[in-house]
DNA sequence: AAACAAAAGTCAAAAAAAGTCAAAAATTTT
DNA sequence: AAAATTTTTGACTTTTTTTGACTTTTGTTT
């Protein structure tokens, strides 16, 4: 029999391991080339390789570096879909009709913020949350927070 | 040259082979070309044959593939993806607690059924069900009719 | 200031896959 | 048996990753 184990590339490891740095709601990063390639067990100019051809300005990062003793290197998310989605968030009160929800939705898949999936997952929930149990008001609470809350795990 | 016993066609072969692959319930199979071809003994050409010639979009199949170090080809039956989702709404009854649910969004995301966006999303709507206005049964019936129309939503 | 050490950067070669295409061979249809 | 279609093969291409030697920058010591 085959060992099956399915040994993930090294360079895929690299960048999920800098992404799961960012996990914490931080929107930087910083490594130490060396180490992090000593602990990953690779060349340290992989991690250039890794930061060149997948934390680029198209997929939304910036990096900064200094050299030298106590060098690294700062991996900023760029965050402009983010920053759209926070401040549309912001501008949210505590209760919103359907009409204008939908608006909102329709908006950020048209300007590409949100893809095509996540539009019609939020829709079909706007849509359904006049529950027989709730008033109107109940309803338009509710669906703020709704929305507010699928934004945020959205962007997360 | 005359051969006495039958020998099915390669390409018949390497169809079957990934096409047991599915076998288990899961919607995609990831082959290595290389290796599969080495496997099966025939050049590795022959597998963009297979895939080209019977595992066509109209039969139901996405492709995917990288090349490179680590490199692989991703088939995807299209279909089963959309079963599978079907399936769990149809098991879903009409009330449905929170662990289960959040179980069932994790299994889809995990087989790669729904993407990671989606699923997040989702989650983040069944953990907000509980609100004040309604008691546990009641939450328990809504949190359903969200599923499942969510579900629906990322099928359309 | 000069020398040394500690980082990070660059670049190109080698390796690891997958893709393309067309000729040759085999099979099926007419 | 000719024609048409499908399959097999292999040479060549392209993409992506890995590796390592060499360079540059910055900080620390002498």
């Amino acid at each position: 029999m085959k060992e099956d184990d399915y040994q993930m590339k090294m360079s895929d490891l690299i960048a999920d391991m800098i992404l799961d740095m960012f996990d914490d709601g931080s929107s930087t990063v910083q490594i130490q080339r060396n180490d992090l390639a000593n602990r990953l067990g690779c060349v340290p100019s992989q991690i250039n390789y890794v930061i060149t051809s997948r934390f680029t300005p198209e997929a939304g990062y910036r990096i900064e570096s200094r050299r030298g003793g106590g060098g690294y290197i700062l991996i900023t998310r760029a965050e402009s879909k983010d920053n759209a989605i926070m401040s549309l968030i912001n501008s949210i009160g505590d209760s919103i009709d359907e009409r204008t929800a939908r608006a909102h939705i329709y908006n950020l898949n048209y300007q590409n913020v949100i893809d095509d999936k996540a539009a019609k997952i939020m829709l079909s929930v706007l849509a359904d949350v006049n529950f027989k149990a709730l008033d109107s008001e109940q309803s338009k609470r509710i669906r703020a927070i709704l929305l507010k809350k699928m934004l945020i795990a959205y962007i997360n």
